[in-house]
DNA sequence: TAGTGGTCTAGACCACTCA
DNA sequence: GAGTGGTCTAGACCACTAT
């Protein structure tokens, strides 16, 4: 890795923000001196410089320059857990068992997270997830049958209902929150959980143009973090 | 935002792989023909397939050409919650209250997340963080009092650890966790939350090229949640 | 209005990896 | 070996915004 490569001109930046010569809050030279310091492109200057921004590092901005950020580890990039993937990563053998499956008229919560008109009906559908045959991760999901009208002969005792989605439609927008919960008498009773143990819990929205498809809450087992990806 | 400028380009890749036109797994044309196609530059394809690939939509690999990835929605990023801009953001008043301090032996987890040796002693830390004062966050902390001496001495119940820790610490790096846990009778008493309540926790360890500077865990009040930023 | 970052171009060379 | 993405350069123009 060259010195003026762009990962190059990266960790000399990092280094001069670690050693304090650039202090928090302080403007950093333009890129073209730097670009003058180092010889080489501002080009380059510019993508080492914006891959710091990106992790929240520096603060950029049109003739105002660039500062070193307040406050470092600001953003974190999360890699979207992927049940089967975990499962399989740790050696373990997957498995998951369809708990559930029922058209039926959906809480005003849900049915807003849908976007569904009232007394419309979604399909709720209810999957443990399994590593080594123990309860990994509870799965509960609404689907838009509108949008998604086969949903209701899927052969969801072989194939998980995430991945039949992901083989059905085509491509879908999405959005993911992070929270904790106590699990219920149902969801306790399935992951084999103390009563009212804190779970994490990851929720996601995916959509496409025209509706939106599914609304699912996953519910780990206790114990279970998710770690930033650097 | 020109057709054939990156955001551009980016969007109309996002519609042809929402339309199906490049399906779930399948190979798309290389940047060149890309380039070609849209009569702009190899670096500016270059940049819209990178950035999608970045997003996790797009598995790229030399000679292997590009592929849409199997599973959309893999990465996200989160905007690690800084708790006096949450605060303050929502328009509440923010303050904070120490609630202990005092050097004295950690157990074994956090001595090895500090990186300190049998009996060498740390800084522990407690502090309350409210909004309108009600509780907001309970903040576990411990800190390497060999990395920052002066640790003891700070006027903590004015400014809060955390950010007395950015003044004087010029730089740090840093992973984060995030988990669940019940409320431990201390915690739900200063959080005046439920007895084993379901907390969202986020952990977070800094250090510095010479060793680790804290380790933190921060309970947030229940129904607290994190939404990925996109 | 001037200085800074944001971005595009055209060309080039390199690194990886598939066949 | 050949095709693909990864990246650098030098130059250019533009957009924003602090002063």
């Amino acid at each position: 890795m060259s010195v003026t490569s762009r990962h190059g001109l990266r960790q000399t930046f990092l280094g001069r923000i670690h050693s304090g010569e650039w202090a928090l809050g302080a403007l950093i030279p333009s890129e073209a001196r730097l670009a003058d310091e180092y010889d080489c492109a501002r080009t380059t200057v510019n993508r080492a410089l914006q891959s710091l921004a990106d992790e929240g590092l520096l603060i950029r901005k049109r003739k105002g320059g660039t500062r070193v950020c307040q406050t470092p580890v600001r953003k974190a990039k999360i890699d979207i857990p992927i049940i089967r993937e975990q499962v399989t990563e740790t050696g373990a053998k997957y498995s998951h068992r369809l708990v559930s499956r029922e058209l039926t008229e959906p809480n005003s919560s849900v049915r807003q997270q849908l976007g569904l008109s009232p007394k419309q009906k979604a399909v709720h559908i209810k999957t443990l997830y399994l590593a080594n045959e123990r309860p990994y991760a509870f799965e509960d999901r609404w689907v838009n049958p509108a949008m998604v009208p086969k949903i209701m002969d899927a052969p969801l005792s072989e194939i998980s209902v995430n991945e039949w989605l992901v083989k059905t439609v085509p491509f879908s927008n999405g959005d993911v929150v992070f929270s904790a919960a106590n699990a219920n008498p149902e969801i306790s009773t399935q992951l084999k959980a103390k009563v009212a143990a804190a779970l994490f819990v990851v929720q996601r929205r995916t959509w496409m143009d025209n509706g939106f498809i599914t609304s699912v809450k996953v519910f780990y087992h206790e114990g279970y973090n998710l770690k930033s990806a650097l």
